[in-house]
DNA sequence: GGCCCGGATGTTAGCGCTAACATGCGAGGG
DNA sequence: CCCTCGCATGTTAGCGCTAACATCCGGGCC
């Protein structure tokens, strides 16, 4: 009544009448194995349906061939673009994926979820996470594996551990308020996102530099969170200042669900995009180019972030040890993409 | 010069002065040990930031404590909530966590992906993929472990193996047929999702069944993908159908992301909606609410789906094997949202 | 006081694989 | 014709853990 075990390398081996070292050898591809053996061993494989065990081989190798991949576990279309992308280029160079989400997001979290992967014995780490408790997280618990983290952390030298990869946050929101400038607004608020994520902080930075190279007024508004929602009353909150005779006149929001929010609660009030107030998002989410207005956005390369992320990765493997610590960046432009939601200001 | 190993157990229990076995009790909370023994070796692990080695207990065990879910690799905000959902829940019951996309949809696509998944010695797999040829590959591959599919197979007679856990889609279908009914529209058309889904093709049938079960016009219009180009340039097919006195009054599109693309197009052509048309989407992505008009749409439950996911796998591994193999199906109801989108026709 | 019992601990034997070394055998050179 | 070399294969010893069994010890019992 034994349960029928998955078979064995042994079991293959004799039903193929050789050593289970020559079926090992068979699936490692080493050269000298006869091909008239090979065949035989193969045979044995398909009949029995064996297929390794992962666990005895890691073991013996003492390597997981795994990668963890820890995500923010919200299911916006940015990061989980970046985190597919992620996962394919993984599978493509032949590593396997764990992932682990941040239930909340504080430093506790972060250390529980990068110690999760950690215990999985992981060779390497790859954190689709711009939130500052991760990064730090990451400094202070200081992995026995690479890191790639992709966030746009410019306080490298602030890093002790880890390679970043990011949109150049800072240059995205330069392009989308030099273009309101450009169209003739003097007055502009930003809408920011949540301070503990290094984009929002840069793409905040970004507009305040500029606006104030202009000589422009300007006024930064945080939110709390990246939803819809967030824009939406910050929009009703923002209606009667910017129907005011010297208002603001343009808005860069942080994140194109915010902006749509925020155009939403503007019509509510009365007021046109782009002819009372122009709005500029940020991410080019699926679906804002068919809004109406389209909306002027930021577009961001999702994709190529996860495919840049896995090569820094693999980078870091092939370095020898002093240049695995080293702290690298690695970025990647954004593009404007003008639509209707921004006009020309008088 | 030999690398500075990590320690395993024996170096643990070297250190506290005990046996490795006794390490290993400490570990697994076995009971008798002694409460000062157990002080010592929690200090040594402490003082050596001993890891225990997952391989080599998984190898021991012949458990991996690992599931896989595979996903269909589109960001899109639905499954990419089901997915983070099935995860949580996952972490929370300790389970660790391995991922596989489909880079295609097709039957080989899904087969690999269901054997990378079952090549790392899943305990059991969740696929968050209501793609025909994923629930064909599993009844195919029939992996060694219990399979939950969220999907809305309903040819469960069809099915050899797994659990299918979804939203009623028909449901959905048939209330936002309804509310198109009710509002007194008697011609309508029906964006239908690719035919390989099988959310998709109840939406189709729920629709195709209520307007023939009234007597009303329909039409059912397919398109090869989610995306709101889809919806956009079908609008422009439809634009003047539309126009035509008797032409249809309202669409029920597949998805969200079509119906914006579709209401973008209706627009383009002069269009109003609701006054001309009414349009009612599918899922209730973030954002829907916010659009002008807002849009009617069906929310769907997608966290509560990778919840359900789980539930059923916790249920299939609790079961004698007779019902593991069974086919059962657990059914959640989404939720007709009514906006602005959709108004009376006279 | 000897015996038995059970709690606390140690010892041993694998789990299924790979790495390292051992063996056997035919070909080529002296 | 024997020795050597290198290919093809086998044998052995772990990887780090858990499970099963062995051992030791003190207390309660008759």
């Amino acid at each position: 009544m034994t349960p029928p075990r998955r078979p064995a390398m042994a079991d293959v081996a004799q039903r193929a009448g050789v050593s289970h070292q020559t079926v090992s050898r068979v699936l490692n591809d080493h050269p000298s194995v006869r091909p008239e053996t090979r065949e035989r061993v193969l045979a044995a494989i398909a009949e029995l349906g064996y297929r390794r065990n992962r666990a005895a081989r890691a073991l013996a190798t003492a390597r997981t061939t795994t990668v963890g991949v820890l995500t923010s576990g919200n299911a916006h279309f940015g990061p989980a673009s970046t985190v597919l992308a992620t996962e394919s280029a993984l599978s493509r160079e032949g590593y396997f994926v764990t992932t682990s989400a941040l239930g909340s997001y504080d430093a506790a979290a972060a250390v529980g979820a990068l110690e999760r992967l950690v215990d999985q014995g992981v060779e390497g780490i790859v954190a689709v996470c711009p939130l500052v408790d991760v990064a730090y997280a990451i400094d202070e618990l200081d992995p026995p594996c690479p890191v790639v983290v992709v966030a746009a952390r410019r306080d490298e030298q602030g890093a002790r551990r880890g390679r970043y990869v990011y949109a150049d946050q800072y240059r995205g929101g330069r392009e989308a308020t030099e273009h309101l400038l450009g169209l003739g607004h003097t007055n502009l608020v930003h809408i920011a996102g949540p301070e503990r994520w290094f984009d929002a902080r840069e793409r905040a930075a970004a507009f305040r530099d500029v606006t104030a190279a202009h000589g422009a007024q300007a006024r930064v508004v945080h939110v709390r969170g990246w939803s819809a929602r967030r824009g939406y009353d910050l929009g009703h909150a923002l209606a009667e200042e910017i129907r005011r005779p010297g208002g603001p006149t343009a808005v860069f929001a942080a994140n194109d669900l915010i902006a749509i929010g925020l155009m939403r609660a503007l019509w509510e009030h009365g007021l046109r995009v782009p002819d009372d107030v122009s709005v500029v998002g940020f991410d080019d989410v699926e679906g804002s180019a068919y809004l109406v207005p389209a909306l002027t956005t930021v577009r961001q390369p999702f994709a190529a972030l996860g495919e840049a992320a896995v090569d820094a990765l693999l980078e870091a493997w092939a370095a020898p040890d002093a240049a695995t610590l080293a702290v690298t960046a690695a970025v990647i432009a954004p593009e404007l993409v003008v639509r209707g939601s921004t006009g020309a200001h008088e």
